[in-house]
DNA sequence: GCAATTTGATGCCTGATTGTTATCATTCGT
DNA sequence: ACGAATGATAACAATCAGGCATCAAATTGC
């Protein structure tokens, strides 16, 4: 009969230890007496241990009785905390997400969002993982992020996603370039001008709505250097090697020796997603799209763009 | 049927939870599969909360079950470790023991034997207090400490003891005092000498040595100051008051302006004893004794005074 | 001093919980 | 498509825990 303590057995031994008195506590546990008696029994038979001094009229603990009722009360408390905590992490209030973000992304909504989020659910840890959007893709199927910010738009089967930006074209000027004295550049004025953009092999998807608008406006961008980054996109820029397209939410990347002017004639917007596997839910990722979701700031712009405004999908949508 | 988790299926879901296998989890802990089916989901109807994403193929925590495998680890070992304190403390390696002294075991047997007990039982925790006696005595009786060291000879119902020092009677004389010139002093001499004593409320056991043997050289000793302690004897010794009686172990406690000097036709012996209640056995307390009984010296004391050498006595032996 | 009361222990019975066997539906690999 | 493997389910059996009645010892009250 060795089955290593019973937490109903350590639960009736804290009451008569408290009691001192098995009456007593079978009338608190709501049991009657004789299963007390019983249970303590078989707990100093199983841990060949006395727990009590009794004798048929005074109860009193053993040193090894007070031990084990500290460690009794111990373990309650843990358990009592353990079940909090699982429905906590059920709930999403405790847990970890890791979000891979684009460039476009933290130069946007991002900030908010989670700053936002960290109010609403403290408990949950972010791990935040700057990549471009393709490396995001493979991220998210191989499990290595719950979430990812991306320039869109995506429609892959098992993912869904949420546009949670959706932003105008800008044009990236050297300083001291002609174009700058314009207050809007016309698409067609690019045309010609050496282009200083992404690299081909990580920039796809902002690269295929760059290479999109120019062939709107009936010429194909010359592509004269590449970077890995808009860090790197706009220095070469200062450096007076070329144009570039971006997105207006680089305003807040002011960087000297360089020009930022809107498009007069395009209308054309590059939206940021933040997207997610359709399986393997976790609680704590549907808190924080939820939260992604609920951003007053993301109402506003559903309001304001209705077509491409952040509304939940799930890929059999597209 | 909300009766808070048992540990039993705390422990099947750790062993589904590390296999991520329904059958081999049953292997695992000998039993047949579908009883580990059916206590996962009581678990997680109890609990409301999934805790295994499980496909008819593939087996997966939830972020839940996650917290819950880690909290179910914790507990396991908490309670493992707690059923191992349980048996230390029953074995008394573990505890407590608060332990009476009084300055002659201090200034004798007691520290060596403390060392000792310290080097064999380290998590046991001593709590030392000085008491006269008689102080130690009701100590005891109201169950304030477990052992007490005091100057026998003790025979009250209910209490055991050990005798750990049998000592020699000294005078204690001041520096200048005429009697000093002699390498012994027979008691006769002390006949009509002022003496310096304890206080006769709480030196009751020690005084009765003192003014037996002067019965016996045929005086009656007059005290002409009371002391609370050695200390306050010897310093007044050493002011002139007058001389005084002490036990031999008294040489560790050399102080200015008094000196010592044996007595050479009294064979007395003061002995202290180790005493305790022969009810509440303590763990701790009974390793204690034994390394009380067991301390080299004292075996040595045992062998040079047989007659009063230590023997543990129960009350019913005097 | 003796009956009444209180306390923990014991024996037997019943119901609940747990384990086993047999079987099914689904999925994956060939 | 078929067989193997997986988890779920149902029915039954064994074990375990709780309830009731009762006992023995000790304390209390008269």
């Amino acid at each position: 009969m060795h089955r290593t303590c019973d937490l109903r057995y350590m639960r009736y031994f804290m009451a008569v230890a408290e009691e001192l008195n098995f009456r007593r506590a079978a009338e608190r546990l709501r049991i009657a007496q004789p299963a007390i008696s019983r249970a303590i029994r078989e707990l100093e038979s199983d841990l060949e241990t006395r727990l009590l001094e009794r004798s048929n009229r005074r109860v009193e603990l053993t040193d090894a009785g007070q031990v084990f009722l500290d460690g009794c009360r111990r373990v309650a408390s843990d358990i009592e905390s353990l079940i909090e905590d699982t429905v906590r992490a059920r709930d999403g209030e405790i847990g970890h997400v890791r979000i891979g973000y684009t460039d476009f992304a933290i130069n946007g909504a991002l900030p908010s969002v989670l700053q936002d989020f960290r109010a609403r659910f403290p408990e949950v840890s972010v791990e935040l993982i700057n990549m471009v959007t393709a490396t995001q893709l493979d991220a998210l199927r191989r499990g290595e992020i719950e979430v990812g910010f991306v320039t869109g738009p995506i429609a892959e089967p098992g993912l869904e996603h949420l546009v949670v930006q959706n932003e105008r074209l800008v044009v990236v000027l050297p300083e001291t370039h002609p174009l700058t004295r314009l207050p809007a550049v016309p698409l067609a004025k690019l045309a010609g001008e050496p282009f200083v953009a992404g690299q081909a092999t990580h920039w796809q998807h902002f690269l295929s709505h760059m290479i999109r608008i120019c062939h709107g406006a009936g010429f194909e961008p010359r592509i004269v250097q590449e970077a890995y980054n808009s860090e790197g996109i706009f220095g070469l820029v200062a450096a007076n090697m070329g144009i570039s397209l971006h997105v207006e939410g680089t305003h807040n990347h002011i960087r000297r020796g360089v020009a930022i002017r809107p498009l007069s004639d395009c209308d054309h917007r590059v939206p940021t997603e933040a997207i997610w596997r359709s399986d393997k839910p976790s609680p704590a990722r549907e808190r924080f799209i939820e939260t992604v979701a609920g951003w007053p700031a993301m109402q506003e712009e559903r309001n304001t763009h209705p077509a491409a405004g952040p509304e939940r999908t799930s890929d059999a949508g597209h």
